[in-house]
DNA sequence: TATGAATGAGTCTTCATTCAT
DNA sequence: CATGAATGAAGACTCATTCAT
């Protein structure tokens, strides 16, 4: 990894929380520079603006994201329980590992929606790939006969992340353990009548 | 109508839109004067700060959504219709005379979460009121044979706001018709087997 | 007395200490009317303009001061008792019953020296008054034989006003009973040698 | 000296002696940067804000005048020379080189006295050294045999004092040298008494 | 006379960005 | 590649003053 790969990175990494939590107007670039340690002239010196920051930013709150539900689904071996994996983490939000200031793409998705047509389209390609995740494995199941045959694979993946989000929404909201979880055990049940 | 009521109604009228688009941090002063035709000092002449006309700008917008529904459900008689109200409006979304900005809840709960305590606290009680709007729904329902007799008021009440909040992000996001109209299907069915 | 005299001695009853505390620049329109509870429009229907209320509120300060000195000089009998009257006062400051705020004429000096020149034409007038009330009272007692004949008046009063004006200022910026007292002590031995 | 000091420098050599005339209060950021030339931005990253600009400027004043007393006490052999400097460089006020504006004690004590605790600690801090400067000529006179030896040094050190700056505020409100001269006098023959 | 709503210039401070070194 | 000093526009907010009512 070269210097500037590394420099980059320790950026990302100090800052990715930052945006996530106090959003991408929120963010200035004293909140970059005081918890890098870097200057400001650093920070140009490795991306060309604060929207590049806020980016890869994105990207790596996304990432974090991902790796964690990729990594947990491959414990599991029929389809159903891959799915089942989302309830069962986001039962303990907002301890679940998921990057701080929950989920980027929701965080993302309604800052920058009127604001900031990059970020959003980020977001936008995001929020798809995950949906398309949950089709193939809505797909997958149904080929195997895990699931019904008649199954709207679209309609039930965007369902399901529709109470994803709007669970972790709601979970950060009220900051009640108990709203969440009741979301969770509806999504579960959802899944397992599938 | 005295004449303070009559500017504090303009401001808020003007600039509710807005925060609920570009956020609290996003809405400058600037863009408040720009959109009233009045001077700052006029602004602080009527409110307090900043804080003090988001909030009230924040009850303005939910407020014109909380009328929208209440004048929907009005017009129907049994409890599930009064709910079925709900997907049917949200499918035209974002045709749907929501305010500009989409959800004032979902909006000011993901922006004020960390950030500003007191737009918070004024989410939180928003959302938990509109939950106890639909238990009333729900408890209603089960007296009169509506509904089984053995649901969980308030884990449906929750999860239908999941799926309402997590649609309407989604909606606003892909642009997509089609993804929130799966959504508010997914929700109707659920409804239907209350 | 008429309304407005009413109006304007409220004004100046509930404004004087502020003037002599913050200064001229420091206090504000808002500080008078939450102050006296009227608006600005009812200030300067009162008054022409903030400098018009400071200036009254000067003479306001003054006039308790003067008042203070002359009640207690009148007391006494003899020149000298009545010189030593003021180390006497002093001793107890800040107890001593000068108005909020210390010595107007040394709070204006100070201030509006090189910024307001009318503020500061009053303040000479009254030290020059001050001074002319010792000059008077130290050649009467040269005339009845209590002082030195050879006196230089003139150097004595202001000398006199130097010791004063010095200790108020050294009284209160070190909070110090004892360094006033230390500097009334002085003023006692030199009025005693005259 | 590194840019950054030396811009420091700059700001403090031109403001210091706005500070000292127009006061804390008085004294804009725009005075700072028209007479500096640099801008706002400039301003706030060489200092955290107005009040450390004001305390620096503070100093720098009070240095000014400290070091044209030190100088001067330097080439006297006597300590009753030393304590006449005084009287003789305060002579010809205003045309001493005093800082513009005159003795920044003075002025910071009764500007900041209700206002700004933090100057004003700082003007008591140096007044008190001040004082604490005459005590040790004072004691080292008494021991050498130069001064009575009865004197109570503090009494002496801080009725100097007072004399210094009600004669400098007397001198600035009357604008007359007779004045000052006057007090002047009276504390040559105070010292050469002592 | 008094009100209260409005003004516009002013306050201090922070912003993202640039650039010579 | 990094620094640190600078910019100028924008940030929220307060100022003394005016004027129709």
């Amino acid at each position: 990894m070269s210097k500037t790969d590394r420099t980059k990175e320790l950026i990302l990494e100090r800052t990715a929380g930052i945006f996530n939590t106090k959003g991408f107007v929120g963010t200035s670039l004293n909140d970059i520079t005081s918890v890098t340690g870097l200057t400001k002239g650093s920070i140009y010196g490795n991306f060309k603006n604060k929207d590049a920051v806020a980016i890869e930013a994105f990207k790596y709150n996304l990432q974090i994201m991902t790796q964690l539900f990729v990594s947990e689904m491959a414990k599991k071996e029929t389809c159903r329980e891959k799915l089942l994996v989302y309830p069962e983490l986001l039962w303990d939000f907002p301890e679940t590992r998921l990057p701080q200031g929950g989920c980027p793409i929701l965080n993302t998705a309604i800052e920058s929606d009127d604001t900031h047509p990059e970020l959003k389209r980020h977001a936008k390609k995001a929020l798809l790939r995950w949906k398309d995740t949950f089709v193939g494995i809505l797909k997958n199941g149904m080929e195997v006969g895990e699931f019904k045959p008649e199954l709207n694979s679209e309609q039930v993946a965007i369902t399901i992340l529709a109470l994803l989000e709007g669970g972790i929404m709601i979970g950060k909201l009220t900051d009640s353990r108990k709203q969440i979880q009741f979301i969770m055990e509806s999504l579960r049940d959802y899944i397992n009548q599938l």
